[in-house]
DNA sequence: TGAGCTATGTTTAGAGCTAAACGTACCAGT
DNA sequence: ACTGGTACGTTTAGCTCTAAACATAGCTCA
């Protein structure tokens, strides 16, 4: 985000450790009663949780000597399986970034030798980025590394709670993409 | 977060709105045999989520003449109620941003005239930041048309489902701050 | 008195992103 | 062949953030 980072809007981020999201919307009955303020205890703790992840992800990654956007290019070709190679256009699609983003870290990552550009066969102006053997290694590190920590952290809930949030947070995301962006 | 923005880590951010997490997770498993992927079905929706909240927020806030980082401050400022008026240091314990960011932020606003600065008479080198009436108007305006947006955006779960889902996220945010940060 | 230590705020360098302007490559209609 | 339109990728300007370096105010203890 980031936009990544932080400011909220109305409720957003404050008090990484203080006032709970509850406390948050009670302020906002205190000091403007009226306002709808059933929103802010599932958007506030869904920007604190994906802070969270992130910060905590980048600690990890850092000692794998890689960064996140980095490894979010090359886990999306390794994860597209042989021969680990698609053209920008499907990198941007896969990402939640704009096209000039992943220009930019695609020429990132090729200057370190973890990819590497070639002209689409199939003609167009299209661009194939595929995976180098040295960026194969390091997606491969790097993944077992993240996932294997996120799999602790989410253990403070038991399987059936975890599917019940999977299942709710699905349920509104789905809902939003129709909501929001018919476009998408 | 900053990242806010984007890339995420293994799962992160792939296919806005094409695969689903479990489709991200079942390709994981496939290339990755043995890999643990439970956490990416609630990780994933959670940064999805995030961003899509948060591109939707900055749409209503251009439209009201501000910006996200800007209301984050006059929020905290407008909510802690009268006198509208915080320390930095307690501006930035209160937002999810360093000490610097806030520094420019309140530099930011002071300049379009929206807080003004004054040295706290209780000594030290503590700076008090308080809410102009213009700022206050804004943050007005701004606060209703934020949570009345957001307040719309979650109605596609039913008040059971959302007290349902409040509930899981503040259980698991309790527990990674116990987890991650016990510093926090 | 004054040498450290702690707490606060600001400044600066650098990173990575977005939005918009560009530059090509191919295709469709005439 | 020409003219436009569409699709794609790259480049550039500008923004806001983080991390780290600074600068300053009060406090503690000898």
């Amino acid at each position: 985000m980031t936009e990544a980072g932080a400011g909220g809007g109305a409720r957003s981020a404050e008090e990484s450790a203080g006032r709970s999201a509850a406390a948050i919307a009670a302020a906002w009955q205190r000091e403007r009663p009226g306002v709808p303020t059933d929103s802010i205890e599932i958007v506030t703790p869904i920007w604190r949780l994906a802070k969270l992840f992130a910060d905590d992800r980048n600690r990890v990654l850092r000692a794998a000597g890689i960064d996140a956007a980095t490894l979010d290019l090359l886990a999306v070709l390794r994860r597209s399986g042989p021969p680990y190679e698609l053209t920008t256009r499907e990198l941007t699609r896969r990402t939640l970034v704009t096209a000039g983003a992943v220009s930019q870290r695609v020429a990132r990552a090729e200057r370190e030798g973890l990819v590497r550009r070639s002209p689409d066969p199939a003609g167009g102006r299209a661009v194939l980025v595929a995976l180098t053997p040295d960026g194969h290694a390091l997606v491969e590190r790097s993944v077992d590394a993240v996932l294997g920590r996120e799999s602790d952290l989410v253990t403070g809930l038991s399987p059936a709670e975890r599917g019940q949030l999977a299942g709710l947070l699905d349920r509104l995301l789905t809902d939003l993409h129709g909501r929001i962006g018919p476009s998408d």
